[in-house]
DNA sequence: CAAATTTCAGGGCTACTGAAATAC
DNA sequence: CGTATTTCAGTAACCCTGAAATTT
């Protein structure tokens, strides 16, 4: 960088907290690139992984993706055998998704490389700087999703 | 929220910092919207004010604005009579970008909004998280741009 | 010759809106 | 009836690639 960024940029907060995420996403797409993957997918496994099979405005809710994009990543989740869709008995207006086993073998690739990662993302951070930040960060976005 | 987020999110750093970012950044992005304009406005009348007039390129290495999106960006910006494009005499492959006096006026306006933003994003956070959290954030971006 | 600049066409990802059809 | 769910079509914003034409 021989070029120099306005300091009215680099003493912006919320300009550090875009670019840096920026950086962050960066490398965590190209991670979930080699695992034929990207991040909605991982949001929708985790999230059947950790509340069981659920509908897709739930699915929406809980990994804060929209009902429009929780179609459009479902449908290639099921092109690629990772979930299943199924008519709910108890209320014709949903779908049920489940995660299958493959879809489960999936997420363990998945979780190992955003893993690796957060290595790479943080790496210039000390232990006390990586505490604090996550703090602050989980405060932040409490706040934001009241 | 009565739906729960994974914890294999929120224990997540990079999802952290992505998602407070996304939050931070549909703020500014309304905010700059009530002065009809975006993010990369913003960022290229910032770099105008500070480094005075300057050709494309450096425009977008100044900013870390893809050549690409400077093109369309800055025709907008001409359009509003923000910025001047004039061919540049020592140089026939460049053109000079000079900021008007409509667009520093505009830049002043923006400033004023961005800053408002600042205060509903950071709302949460006290002084010494204010502090610790650019602290880190410029760590990481220092690190990342090499 | 290689390298830099501007421009256009296009894609990927995240986030969102509006509307329709269906079912509660 | 109003509300919730799924789906589709489309948009905005940011980030990025490839290629062409021009100039250094």
């Amino acid at each position: 960088m021989d070029e120099q960024t306005p300091t009215a940029l680099t003493e912006l907060p919320s300009w550090l907290l875009t670019q840096s995420a920026s950086q962050a996403h960066r490398i965590v797409t190209e991670s979930f690139a080699a695992g034929g993957a990207r991040a909605y997918h991982f949001r929708l496994l985790a999230t059947l992984v950790e509340f069981g099979p659920a509908s897709q405005a739930a699915l929406g809710r809980r990994s804060s993706i929209d009902r429009s994009d929780v179609v459009a990543a479902l449908n290639e989740l099921e092109a690629e055998g990772y979930v299943e869709r199924s008519a709910d008995p108890a209320d014709g207006r949903r779908n049920v998704i489940t995660i299958t086993t493959a879809g489960k073998r999936q997420y363990r690739r998945l979780t190992n490389l955003v893993g690796k990662a957060q290595e790479e993302i943080f790496a210039p951070l000390s232990a006390t700087d990586r505490t604090r930040l996550t703090t602050i960060l989980g405060k932040l976005l409490a706040y934001h999703q009241e």
